[in-house]
RNA sequence: GCGAUAGUAGCUCAGUUGGUUAGAGCACCGGCUUGUGGUGCCGGGGGUCGCGGGUUCGAAUCCCGUCUAUCGCCCCA
């Protein structure tokens, strides 16, 4: 029955003005914090996210060769793209790099809710600026997208963690380097999995010492708060200006820069996010619905070495960014009732007696669609009768009748399609009438 | 890639232990209606019952396969 790709979506009109509607929030929000819009292909180098992910991510990608013998891949995520737009404008562009992005994107994976083979998403980054003021920036952009889309922080929450406290964590354990990423691959997946399945996974990891482990790490990631972090820190240190001490600093310049930003509300310090990926360096973040049960409506995080790596080393720059994917955020507005119909009638719904009147109304329809009004009118001979309830039908703010007695007045009659009430004006001042009749909210009914 | 459940009109669904020409509401189109709609009345179009095969005198109904969707696993940039 389905007439589309798995995973791909028809968008008719009315989803179309849903869609578009929630992007102009985005882009609105993320203007006023004052990142700019950017572009870049859909279609790019295969070997641009082989080279960040390794060979096994081209089973998830849609790739081919094209005619002309390359190796190419619809675009799976948008940070490749990015960098290289950095990295060759790296010594030009002006820092702090603070830029957004709105687009398309495909991976061939299982479709499943919440997950498809084509989304939109929202990416936002910040290039140039190592400080946690920069991620605090990010978050509480994150958070006004969902608040503007009509959330609150009871609805989500975005949990916060940090890759550097985990590596501390590590470090003061004295794991051994090799098996770092390993372990923090099985710390990820501890929450969504069942304890029994993490302890074995850690008794391979670590033989003998799995249950002491587990212990220690369920102990972390049982902190929500910051004096909580803190203290922990301070006893991974070994003195007041080594590493342990300095990121507690962090934290703290962090957790104060979302208070003052007015986002600690929708802010819980939850250490068991890791976020999968090698490549984040620092704090890491992700937005949930507090429900519980739905996939991540948003994640980021710091990434400090990966415009380096994706440059071949031309050009480094710390950098934060976080994607907030549009299939998630539909689902999450739906579930909660926050998805708005849109609204895409005309304002003007032209009805004509007859031939003569229909001349008046096209060439009527043609000054007003030049003045601004979106205008529509009946393509065949019809009936008032018919005309009126297509007026009704259309969404029309207003119809404008064109019946043999306006003709012959020189008039036209403005009716207010929600209230009912009529007004005759005359035809020469047509659009003056319908400007203070806006001006006035519409037309009354006689009392 | 692996398991489980489901699939009947654009949408939501009904369809008796297998039995004539598969129904309803909403939506869509037309008429009543060349001067008043969204909210009246009458009518109409629309289905290879997901697709393919099998069992049977006969299949929307039972069996097998397949596709798609949903849920769980893997993955989640």
């Amino acid at each position: 029955m389905s007439e589309h790709l798995p995973g791909f979506r028809d968008f008719y009109p009315d989803d179309l003005a849903r869609r578009n509607h929630l992007f102009a929030i985005l882009r609105e929000v993320a203007v006023r914090f004052d990142f700019r819009e950017f572009d870049a292909p859909v279609l790019e180098p295969l070997d641009l996210y082989l080279e960040k992910s390794g060979e096994e991510i081209a089973t998830q990608l849609f790739h081919f060769t094209d005619q002309g013998g390359r190796e190419v891949a619809l675009r799976p995520e948008l940070t490749p793209s990015l960098a290289r737009l950095v990295a060759d404008k790296a010594e030009s562009l002006k820092k702090p790099i603070k830029w957004f992005h709105l687009g398309e994107h495909f991976r061939y994976e299982r479709p499943q809710k919440g997950r498809l083979r084509s989304f939109f998403q929202f990416n936002a980054d910040l290039i140039g600026e190592a400080s946690p003021s920069a991620d605090a920036e990010l978050i509480a952009l994150l958070v006004s997208l969902l608040e503007e889309c009509g959330l609150h922080s009871e609805i989500f929450q975005v949990r916060l963690s940090d890759r550097i406290t985990w590596s501390l964590f590590l470090e003061d354990r004295k794991v051994p380097q090799e098996k770092r990423s390993d372990l923090l691959d099985v710390i990820d997946k501890s929450s969504r999995r069942d304890p029994e399945a993490t302890l074995e996974a850690l008794e391979t990891l670590l033989p003998g010492e799995g249950k002491a482990f587990l212990d220690a790490v369920d102990e972390l990631k049982s902190i929500d708060t910051l004096e909580g972090i803190t203290e922990r820190l301070h006893s991974f240190s070994q003195s007041e200006e080594d590493e342990a001490a300095r990121r507690a600093e962090d934290w703290k310049v962090l957790i104060n820069r979302l208070e003052s930003l007015g986002c600690i509300d929708a802010i819980t310090i939850d250490l068991g996010i890791v976020r999968g990926l090698a490549y984040y360096t620092g704090f890491v973040y992700e937005a949930f619905e507090t429900s519980g049960e739905s996939r991540a409506l948003a994640g980021g995080g710091r990434y400090d070495h990966l415009i380096s790596k994706l440059s071949g080393g031309s050009s480094d720059l710390p950098a934060s960014g976080f994607a907030l994917g549009d299939v998630t955020l539909a689902d999450c507005l739906e579930a909660n009732g926050l998805l708005p119909e849109i609204d895409v009638g005309p304002d003007l719904y032209l009805i004509a007696g007859g031939q003569d009147e229909r001349v008046v109304a096209l060439q009527d329809s043609s000054r007003l669609r030049k003045a601004g009004y979106a205008v529509t009118y009946p393509l065949r001979e019809q009936g008032f009768g018919k005309q009126f309830r297509e007026a009704g039908k259309s969404g029309a703010v207003f119809a404008l009748v064109y019946g043999e007695e306006e003709l012959a007045a020189g008039k036209v009659k403005v009716k207010d399609l929600t209230s009912g009430a009529e007004k005759s004006v005359e035809s020469g001042s047509l659009i003056e009438e319908l400007l203070a009749i806006e001006e006035a909210g519409g037309l009354a009914v006689e009392s």
